[in-house]
DNA sequence: GACTAAATTTCGGTA
DNA sequence: TACCGAAGTTTAGTC
């Protein structure tokens, strides 16, 4: 991984154009060819950047960029696509390679997979009577999360999201319309759970008879916790 | 900007739980407070972050983290939420701070916006007899991207996307429900225009009714181009 | 390989 | 400030 510190300006043309002014910017080159622009602020998103695979060559700048300063071009280009990033240097601050190695990589656990385990445990949530028939029912357009019984024993399809927006809805109302058209499924009533639901799209939810259920992580994982410290 | 080269592990804590093993990685500290934890592949995106506003505590390590090698341990905190980040380092490889100053900022240009306004200009594309009504004309459920007439007078509502996916034909399908329910529109007829459009969407448009456009986005821009050398 | 859904999405505009 | 939609979205998983 090469650290450089310098004045630059960065033109970009490709899925759009873009342009950055002087001034001074971290230059990031990975091992695997990738560069970005990152400036002191605006965390995480490079100010501009060019994914792997893509090729740095380095170029003499001409009489006119000289006169304007320019010490060297980089000109960045993408393999496959058309994308060409052009950073325009005119004084190195600071310079420095450096063997990384390889990542062992990111450990995740938490989120959307964690919140359908917990719920799947403690599916009463929804009401006195309610059953697991399974996480992840899959239907010919893709798996609803969890598949339920109600008190009544009729088919309930819960769609899980982190925070309920009106795609979620969408997909849910797909996922019943083609559920009701099974008859050993059929009536199937709809359930929205998340830990956040957005005022449209519950009203939503409702217009389409979809029931809306605000799910407390921190209190599902410390009921899980509990039930772990039974056994 | 403050740059660290260091074998570390690292700890987050907060909407997910994520867990990187030791390895040698970029420490990237923003002016901002912002925290980036770079590989050496993986372009864009960091291992790790944390997003500002957030601050930085060096803790000394206990007798158990020193026995395991650790020097030193930062901890990150966000200021709003209850996300943790926590860095323990074993080794610093590189250490150095450099002054940015502030960035001017990105200029762009392109993308959904310059679809939309070439094909405002060349909505005979859409079929002859078309006229354009308004570019983002607003309903309760927020703007259709364009609203025309058609030969017959009729209006017809566009939604353009750069690409086409189902969501955008759910998105107009409930334009053209609210705007059909309006009688000084309707009838609304609807255009799903986009510089590709996914199989599926397409034949869920075409089911609803809705016709689907492929826009060539050079030669709208030629078109465009020719036009202005006119005036 | 194509397509779908999630993301610690992030980011920008508008009411 | 909240909400909605776009993003050079990217990324991961499944068919």
């Amino acid at each position: 991984m090469r650290l450089v510190i310098a004045r630059c300006s960065v033109d970009y043309a490709g899925r759009l154009s873009a342009h950055l002014p002087l001034a001074t910017r971290l230059l990031l080159l990975k091992a695997d060819g990738s560069v970005l622009v990152h400036s002191d602020s605006l965390s995480y998103k490079p100010l501009n950047w060019m994914s792997p695979p893509c090729t740095v060559a380095l170029i003499q700048p001409d009489v006119e960029q000289t006169d304007a300063g320019v010490t060297q071009v980089w000109k960045v280009a993408q393999a496959k696509t058309a994308d060409l990033l052009v950073i325009s240097i005119h004084e190195i601050l600071h310079d420095s390679d450096h063997e990384l190695g390889v990542d062992p990589g990111l450990q995740k656990d938490g989120v959307e997979a964690h919140l359908q385990k917990l719920l799947a445990e403690q599916i009463e949530l929804l009401g006195d009577g309610h059953r697991l028939v399974r996480r992840e029912y899959m239907t010919a357009i893709g798996p609803v999360d969890i598949l339920a019984t109600d008190a009544a024993g009729a088919s309930v399809a819960i769609e899980i999201k982190r925070r309920g927006d009106i795609d979620g809805v969408e997909q849910l109302t797909r996922y019943l319309e083609l559920m009701n058209r099974d008859p050993h499924l059929a009536p199937v009533s709809g359930v929205f759970a998340a830990q956040e639901i957005k005022p449209q799209a519950r009203t939503l939810a409702l217009d389409r008879g979809i029931r809306c259920v605000t799910l407390d992580y921190d209190a599902m994982r410390g009921l899980d916790d509990a039930d772990s410290r039974l056994f």
